[in-house]
DNA sequence: AGCAAAATGGAATAGATATTCCAATTCTGA
DNA sequence: TCAGAATTGGAATATCTATTCCATTTTGCT
């Protein structure tokens, strides 16, 4: 491809991207990575709007569409704009097309999970009370050391709220029942324990909190029923229901909610002394 | 409906096309039924390039705009932008402001999380193809075992594939750099790689699609950037956007195509021979 | 460390584009 | 047919956007 010829099409534009974006400087870098995931902004935004969003200047973005060969911003717009099928009228008719296609289609149960999950999300919102994720927050903020338990479908939230926990210098230990060994013993008075669980309730979580329990230990549950196998233990409940769509469901709410508790937890967590 | 408000959604502006367009002038109705024709054109067009295509002046079509309530063109143009990107232009300014204010109530949070897993759902319809979608799961579908890996931020995400996997009789492997042991010769001919990194891209997970690539491996990306480090392994890549929060990102959207994508593959999966 | 080259930020400028205004034209109704 | 009102065309202007330029900072090299 000529070096210096501005793309023609998008697909000449994928490769220009592609090639150019093997060792950009810093804020260049910002372009292409920004460009790269927003293309679909091109063609209805100004530079100044890109370069915002790119956290660069007007005059970097300009530099980047030179590079990738065109003339400037608006050569680059230009070839977005022709090329631009038009077309999505909004939410709804753009999930009904994806379920239009044939049954069982990957795209057509993307549809089904997309829409399941943002039915969850708004359940989530009415599920969930203000006061409890308060309460949840401040019992977790306050601990020594948060324990995280999750098997099964819910160790992926546990990993996550792990993760997070981590990043923000919380002190966390996630129980991972890893070679059946249970690390009872390293909850501690002063620790909290968080745990998630739902249907069907993986016994090992239960018995950790079984255990804290007996031993004073507060916990914090992420579960799916007020009266589930968790009930008895009293723990401060976070309540999810994800809309399932067949026998799965995508943990959506789950995940959201987990990460809104951890970042408050991270954000409020005093200072270590 | 006020009369002479600018209408504010799509569907508001349809009715007033509607209601306006009972008597109109000779160059006015022109105005309405090329609008009317190519409202998808709206977004990327300037009033002269509409004008010309409705064979007005562009001081005619200003006044349609007028009448149909808006303030002009631009301010009818912006409706249209706005409805084609999804209603999410600075979320992370709104999100900082959330936490310079010191308003980062537990509650406050989740419903910033809330809308930003919904947000980016939606998001999802336009990032993901369908024709790629589909082309992942048969290439996982027709793996012997998939090898699934994701580390970091991503590990959730890995985990709750597989587990789903396990669930539905799918071959698999879980990749975890337990003891930094990292199994790469458990990959064989026939076996497809499913990598699932986000910015900062592990590692680890960089090095096992290199392997895998250079051995002629078949690797599916799921990633946040064309043009991320995975790029020059030319993998089938399924994009997915979050809206970051600093360095956290509710991962809504990611677990939702994470499960359409596993529930394709148990579902289409051949009985084992 | 010290120099040269590359990259960057930001303000100044050039260029497009939207918008307004008013004179010219076309309708409407007696 | 004619007066008056409505409509229209097009040029003038205001506003917004892209682009350039250069002083400053950062990077890479010896």
């Amino acid at each position: 491809m000529d070096e210096n010829a501005s793309p023609a099409s998008l697909k000449a534009f994928e490769e220009r991207l592609l090639e150019v974006s093997e060792n950009l400087p810093k804020r260049l870098r910002q372009c292409a990575d920004y460009v790269a995931a927003n293309r679909d902004r091109i063609a209805v935004s100004t530079v100044a709007e890109m370069a915002e969003g790119a956290g660069v200047q007007p005059s970097a973005l300009m530099r980047f569409c030179q590079i990738l060969g065109f003339s400037g911003f608006s050569e680059m717009q230009r070839l977005f704009r022709e090329s631009y099928v038009g077309g999505w009228p909004d939410y709804s008719t753009r999930l009904q097309h994806l379920r239009e296609k044939q049954e069982g289609s990957p795209s057509a149960l993307l549809g089904e999970f997309v829409d399941a999950g943002r039915a969850s999300l708004e359940s989530l919102l009415n599920t969930v009370d203000p006061a409890t994720l308060t309460e949840a927050a401040n019992l977790l903020s306050a601990a020594n050391v948060i324990h995280v338990v999750g098997l099964g479908r819910s160790f992926s939230t546990a990993t996550y709220m792990a993760y997070i926990f981590e990043k923000m210098e919380v002190p966390c230990v996630l129980h991972t029942s890893l070679g059946k060994l249970d690390n009872r013993h390293a909850i501690r008075d002063g620790d909290v324990l968080l745990a998630i669980t739902f249907s069907p309730y993986s016994s090992p979580t239960l018995d950790l909190v079984e255990n804290a329990a007996a031993r004073n230990i507060p916990v914090v549950a992420m579960t799916d029923s007020a009266i589930g196998p968790l009930a008895k233990f009293r723990p401060v409940t976070l309540l999810v229901s994800e809309v399932d769509f067949g026998a799965f469901r995508s943990p959506a709410a789950t995940l959201c909610l987990a990460t809104a508790l951890a970042v408050s937890v991270g954000t409020t967590k005093p200072v270590a002394v």
